[in-house]
DNA sequence: GAATTATGTCGCAAACATACGACATAATTT
DNA sequence: AAATTATGTCGTATGTTTGCGACATAATTC
């Protein structure tokens, strides 16, 4: 039972569950719905935004860092934190194609 | 400690996280796009085409029901499993409006 | 009505996520 | 150089997800 049978999965379907996966707390929606009010937010103004604690929101900083949606650049003792606006772009472009896809029933004809 | 601080997020927020964990699963991501190749599937058809045990098939398509993606329709021993076209609309829309507000950075005159 | 078929639920184990306090570090101010 | 400020990481507790075999149920076929 070698767990997590994620990978077995095509990759355009990992890519899709990932960003998903991103997105699956409210409080990482909130951060980014946040950041794209204020770019360059400090990660202390992100705290003082989020109803979580300091190392709550850091946690989930570091989560959405490491798929890539949002940067951290170091200035003095504080970090500012931005959206990657590319990535973001590329991202919600694959989710828009698949719901498309999916949602208006395009590819029926296969056995209906 | 009272576990999950969900709840304390915005609604809309929330949603979106819903859908969001709904799809944060390649073999979920796998089992919506086949239903929107073949709809009417029966359970045993949804089990093959994904390679994963029977149970667990099965626990990712009550899943997928919980959040009104899918729906389905028992029909002797069988069971037709289906898309739910106007919620997947519906929460892709959420998305979609989401997506564009924040990786356009239309909300940015705020601060910067 | 016994056997078969299709499906779902239960119970368990391993893994992963969430939440936070305590500690570590490093820049800045005093 | 001591105190303060901003941030990140570690450890830990609890909760949730993932995965599966075993069992339960209910319709169909023999």
């Amino acid at each position: 039972m070698t767990f997590s049978k994620k990978d077995i999965f095509k990759s355009e379907y990992q890519d899709i569950a990932s960003l998903c996966k991103a997105l699956s707390h409210p409080a990482r929606v909130a951060i980014l719905a946040h950041l794209s009010k204020c770019c360059n937010c400090i990660s202390g103004d992100i705290t003082k935004e989020i109803p979580l604690s300091r190392t709550t929101v850091s946690q989930h900083l570091q989560e959405l860092k490491k798929v890539g949606l949002i940067q951290g650049e170091i200035d003095g003792v504080k970090v500012n934190y931005c959206l990657n606006y590319e990535l973001l772009k590329k991202n919600f472009d694959l989710i828009k194609v698949f719901a498309k896809s999916v949602s208006e029933g395009e590819n029926l004809i296969k056995c209906c």
